[in-house]
DNA sequence: CTCCTAAAAACGAACGTTCGTTCTCTTGGG
DNA sequence: CCCAAGAGAACGAACGTTCGTTTTTAGGAG
């Protein structure tokens, strides 16, 4: 059975996913050819064709990896020992999200899926599972930061935890759509409305 | 010189504006095709080009129809007198996305031009200026609230401002990806967020 | 009012291109 | 030597747009 290693293939799949990674951020999804990501990795139609038996396997294989890739790190931040202030937690996430603004970050990506998910059921049912488990992950940070005494008495974490996250995707516009505010600027916004009324 | 009214002009041209908004919501920009608007509209291609000179610039049409649509609100929220608090501001900017995020309204649509933003320089230009502009009014509402001693004295009012305008987004989002949070329970993380520490 | 006319408005067949995909053929490693 | 991996010509469908033709319109002449 004369196949190749098993690395050869798994290396294919990776070239063509980051061709047309590198399409779809430039053109958008719809705005892509099929030549044009067999153009991007230098293969034929027929090599491609045989890792994606259609361009919108290829299309949803993209917007999951970019969907998913926070995860871990949304994870890790409602997991931390000690458990982090809100505003540190915070800080952490706006960090990746600045690593991944620019041309070769997810994010710009992440918003045409966010349009692509529009169309395609299966798309935003994947997509509204994985930013509800993002939201969870919120919520976890801030029950534990309203066990530590930082959020009123009566305050409910899943709201809050809906509050916070939002503080995310709205930062991530703001970058991408009209460049600013950089993120201490916006961080300073947030403490200060945490910070409530002048004493 | 036998022309039609202005009147009938711009009915026409809104009937196609109309159709294309419907074709575009349903199926995305660039899985639109021009006869699908057409058949929509109820038209004849000559007559649609006849409005429109390209695909694109009926896309443009729309996009900026859709990303300007809230100006006025919120300038307005921005001038009320007396100053609203930030909260109810706020709340009155969620109500206003809760009656735009159903498959009439036009947020789901506002999702995809983010998208289009990427490709299209000149859109982006436009979204950018209009989101900085919304940020402004935010901002304003921020310095207000801030002379009215609703937040700490050394706040930064732009700072502020991004925090807020930040949690509108972030609410649309939340509400077309996964269905959740309803209005009042976001609002009700917002306050508690708000409320500060524990007394 | 009715008719005529010139131009605007609307029509829709047709065009060349590009699309996503299929399928046959070649190649090279096990 | 065999069969998976890769190549690329070819296909029908659909695309955005053009353009020659037909219909509708407003206003002036009778």
């Amino acid at each position: 059975m004369p196949r190749v290693s098993d690395e050869h293939l798994a290396a294919r799949r990776r070239q063509i996913l980051d061709a047309a990674r590198r399409c779809f951020r430039r053109d958008g999804f719809h705005n892509t050819s099929m030549q044009d990501v067999i153009k991007e990795a230098g293969l034929s139609v027929g090599a491609v064709y045989r890792y994606f038996p259609s361009k919108n396997d290829l299309i949803t294989a993209i917007a999951q990896s970019v969907v998913g890739g926070a995860e871990g790190l949304f994870a890790e931040l409602a997991a931390a020992d000690p458990p982090l202030p809100l505003v540190d937690a915070l800080d952490r996430a706006l960090t990746y999200v600045d690593t991944q603004t620019g041309p070769d970050g997810v994010l710009p990506l992440a918003i045409q899926v966010w349009g692509e998910a529009q169309r395609d059921p299966a798309l935003a049912e994947f997509v509204g599972r994985t930013y509800a488990s993002f939201r969870n992950h919120f919520t976890t940070l801030a029950r534990r930061a309203h066990a530590a005494g930082e959020l009123p008495a009566d305050a409910d974490p899943a709201a809050v935890g809906a509050a916070l996250f939002a503080l995310v995707p709205g930062y991530v516009l703001q970058r991408i759509l009209t460049g600013s505010p950089d993120r201490a600027t916006y961080l300073a916004g947030v403490r200060a409305l945490l910070a409530g009324p002048r004493p």
